[in-house]
DNA sequence: TTGACAATAAAACGGATGTTTTATACATAC
DNA sequence: GTATGTATAAAACATCCGTTTTATTGTCAA
């Protein structure tokens, strides 16, 4: 009985996904270089070879967990962000702005998927290694090419192409530094990181920014 | 001869400072864990014993770099900000965030110290390590309740504490970002940072900051 | 000259690391 | 039933790590 589900045995393997789950934690808290493939396989209750039997060896496990597990958020959040937009209606700077922090700040993540999330990559963008090319690629190139389209047919016309990409790297800086520096940020406002306080980030990114995109004029002369 | 020179050596020990340097250069360059005691002590031409009979341990050493090398630059940057501010006359917003975006972008340091200076903050801004604490107290919160003092002053009065709070911090996050994301901006805008491009992103985040400060109707109004 | 002290050097220590090897269980295929 | 291949396990391997110990300088004070 059930002949045909175990045939197709490719897609469950605990093992090899209880490393990913634990590599991909530990890693976020404490990078690659101080979480040893001992501790990883003792928190995924596996023996220390299975990590080169089935990943060949550390760093590959390290970019294994970007592929699978980092990639895989990203789509997710990019998808709420683009569903976001559509669903708001009219295509505005400001629609663009809320949907994108929204997305990020309190999007599809759970809490502790977007400490991981954000922990591994700020990781990776304060010294890049192998993952950080597939990432840009993959995930940080199409999004930012879909907001320049999007900024483009909203924005005045005669901006250039490379002050509008410095624009969108703006609005992307602050996205990323007030998830990244949440304990600086905590820190000097005393603020904790709870729903309130991030609907009220959302509004500050989406006014600072609707500002600064020289976008007031535009949208206020309707 | 020369009796009163030798007999204060405190100031100029070569090994130390030599440690000190090939230290900040290769932990800035590859992390904390990634760099061991051998090749700091390799590339300082000492023995291997050095750096404990000079810093006690790695993390003592590693301590040591914030404190001697990286706060004193830091202490030079602000410098150089509060210079030019005094210097542009008016205390406007425009004035604050060209001061500020100048001094970090474009200011004191030169090329390699801003790229090891920018590498050693923003690992300990992805990981905190003991450092942050220090280099929070000394050198951001300065200059944060200054920066908060002077905009305090030329902003409209109406503005909440924390809206203050996070309409600096989203100046931060520019000039940080444009520093620390090197890489990928090089790569996505096609520019190199290049004495050109490093004065239009100043002017960019000028733009983009004061917009988004809502100084504009203060003042273009006079 | 001798003794004390600071600096450098050489060697060794104990332990942790990533990886490989060998062995064992357990399915499925012939 | 036997062979085959996959997954897990245990043990060993070679290497690198931070640190300590011991020995050797050179310098100044007594």
């Amino acid at each position: 009985m059930d002949d045909s589900i175990t045939l197709n045995n490719a897609k469950n393997d605990p093992t090899k996904d209880r490393i990913l789950d634990e590599a991909e934690a530990l890693f976020a808290l404490r990078g690659y270089d101080a979480v040893s493939v001992r501790e990883i396989t003792g928190a995924a209750n596996c023996n220390l070879a299975a990590v080169n039997y089935h990943f060949g060896n550390k760093q590959n496990l390290y970019l294994e967990v970007f592929r699978s597990r980092w990639l895989p958020r990203a789509v997710r959040i990019q998808k709420c962000f683009r569903e976001s937009l559509a669903a708001n209606g009219a295509l505005t700077p400001s629609t663009v702005v809320e949907s994108l922090a929204q997305a990020f700040i309190a999007g599809p993540l759970s809490e502790e998927e977007r400490r991981r999330h954000h922990q591994l990559i700020s990781g990776e963008l304060a010294k890049p290694t192998e993952a950080f090319k597939m990432v840009a690629d993959q995930a940080f190139r199409p999004l930012f090419d879909s907001l320049f389209e999007d900024l483009r047919s909203v924005l005045p016309d005669d901006i250039e192409e490379e002050r509008l990409a410095l624009k969108i790297f703006s609005v992307f800086a602050m996205v990323l530094y007030f998830n990244f520096a949440r304990p600086l940020i905590s820190s000097f406002t005393g603020c904790d990181y709870d729903a309130a306080f991030k609907e009220r980030l959302v509004d500050h990114i989406v006014e600072f920014s609707i500002n600064g995109l020289g976008a007031k004029s535009k949208e206020t002369s309707i």
